[in-house]
DNA sequence: TAATTGCATTGATTTGAATCAATATTATCC
DNA sequence: GGATAATATTGATTCAAATCAATGCAATTA
């Protein structure tokens, strides 16, 4: 009995830590970390419409989706503006009750059958405390994050292909100011990468291409080899049109 | 002379602590924490259309809107604006300059006559060593931010802009599931709105045009009522995975 | 080795949004 | 208030990328 118990608490705390690592404000601690975390975190199971909690609720912690989908209706404190965010599995929803604020300025509530993993704020901001190194690895990740997500609203935001692509080698390239050949190796398929990009997969291959025709770079495999970074900025500076 | 000095520095240093006490990554600190974090701040007046940093500029640390607004926007090669956000009193922006990047990745521009308060990067880095609510609070701030950005991307991974816009407009609801109009007022123009989504604003206007004469919204000047969510929703297509 | 499968390239055609352009409409400033 | 600027709408045209379609290539498996 106590050992069924047992097993269905350490399946339970590996869930956790799955959800954890993949959740952003988590991502890229390493297992001892995301095991003391997972610590003090609880799995709360939601029935349809079920309260999270209310607004003016005491806070005890925040959350990350599990599995459903939770909807947050928030009251910015400036305007009235009601905003409603759909969380998903692996979103995180009301840190600001890491505050100390003590209670939920929103309610949340599951429009499916839901799980989430309930952070709990006091064993937390003490884990903090006694883990400098932890609180360091969080900032630096989610601000690298940040930074992606930044550079990913840029390449997308581009007009051109061209741009796209040439922003996109641009940030890839080690030293983007050497004259030197430099290497970039894919990490995925370029099916991906034209996703990335926010184009089909024949418009990436028709402007790769294009650039090795110009001779701006080489191709070979998953292996671009940027020849000309100066001439790719002019992808950048102007879509002079011939 | 010293005197009148003194006296201008308090009333600087009040009128920080005030807008630190207010901002969300410091709500909720003590006014013992407040002052010491006034110390490494500074506070900057910004005529209209003055900015607090280019892009590419060295981050010396990040702001607090105290008053007015600022536009957080790049400048694409073709000239172009491309707005990120705008910041009004009490929010904080560039907080991505506390990370390992040293210099901004944006434009930030006063739009109004307005004042930012200006935290140093390395003193408040070391304050955070000794201050762990500081921490909890910037986590919270930056998981929020990290939120919205993979919702601009969401937005922007569109293929057509009448995915975008239901897309745009089904997140701005407050019940995206319930069948009663729904009204939303814009906080920009609509130029701004359609720059967010990636497209003109020729193309915005007339896709709210045709959404109009399917009676599925209606709009007028900056309020927009969603009258038809689920005729919106036929509109979304599949996203688009990464 | 041939056969299957998934990815990549290239061509022909279509289409959706940008551009150019003209005109309303609203907001701002003397 | 009226003048001026900024924003918004609507139309005609152009163009870049999507789509449709065929083929090539490389990796896996029998």
């Amino acid at each position: 009995m106590a050992e069924k118990e047992s097993l269905a608490s350490r399946f339970k705390k590996a869930a956790i830590i799955e959800t954890l690592r993949q959740c952003r404000m988590f991502a890229g601690l390493d297992d001892r970390a995301l095991r003391e975390l997972s610590e003090l975190c609880a799995i709360r199971p939601l029935a349809k419409g079920q309260y999270v909690f209310h607004e003016s609720e005491l806070s005890i912690g925040f959350y990350i989706v599990q599995t459903g989908a939770i909807n947050v209706r928030r009251i910015t404190p400036e305007g009235k503006e009601q905003v409603i965010n759909v969380f998903r599995p692996f979103d995180s929803f009301a840190e600001a009750a890491l505050g100390v604020g003590d209670v939920y300025p929103v309610d949340a509530v599951a429009i499916q059958p839901s799980q989430v993993v309930l952070v709990r704020k006091d064993p937390f901001r003490f884990l903090l405390k006694s883990k400098p190194d932890l609180v360091l690895n969080m900032l630096s990740s989610m601000s690298i994050h940040l930074k992606h997500l930044v550079q990913l609203v840029e390449d997308l935001k581009f007009k051109h292909i061209e741009a796209k692509l040439a922003h996109w080698l641009f940030c890839q390239c080690t030293d983007s100011r050497s004259s030197k050949p430099q290497v970039i190796t894919l990490d995925t398929t370029k099916k991906v990468l034209a996703s990335r990009l926010g184009v089909t997969s024949e418009t990436l291959s028709r402007t790769l291409a294009k650039f090795r025709q110009e001779k701006l770079i080489a191709v070979t495999g998953k292996t671009i080899t940027v020849n000309n970074m100066h001439g790719l900025q002019s992808y950048l500076e102007e879509t002079a049109d011939f």
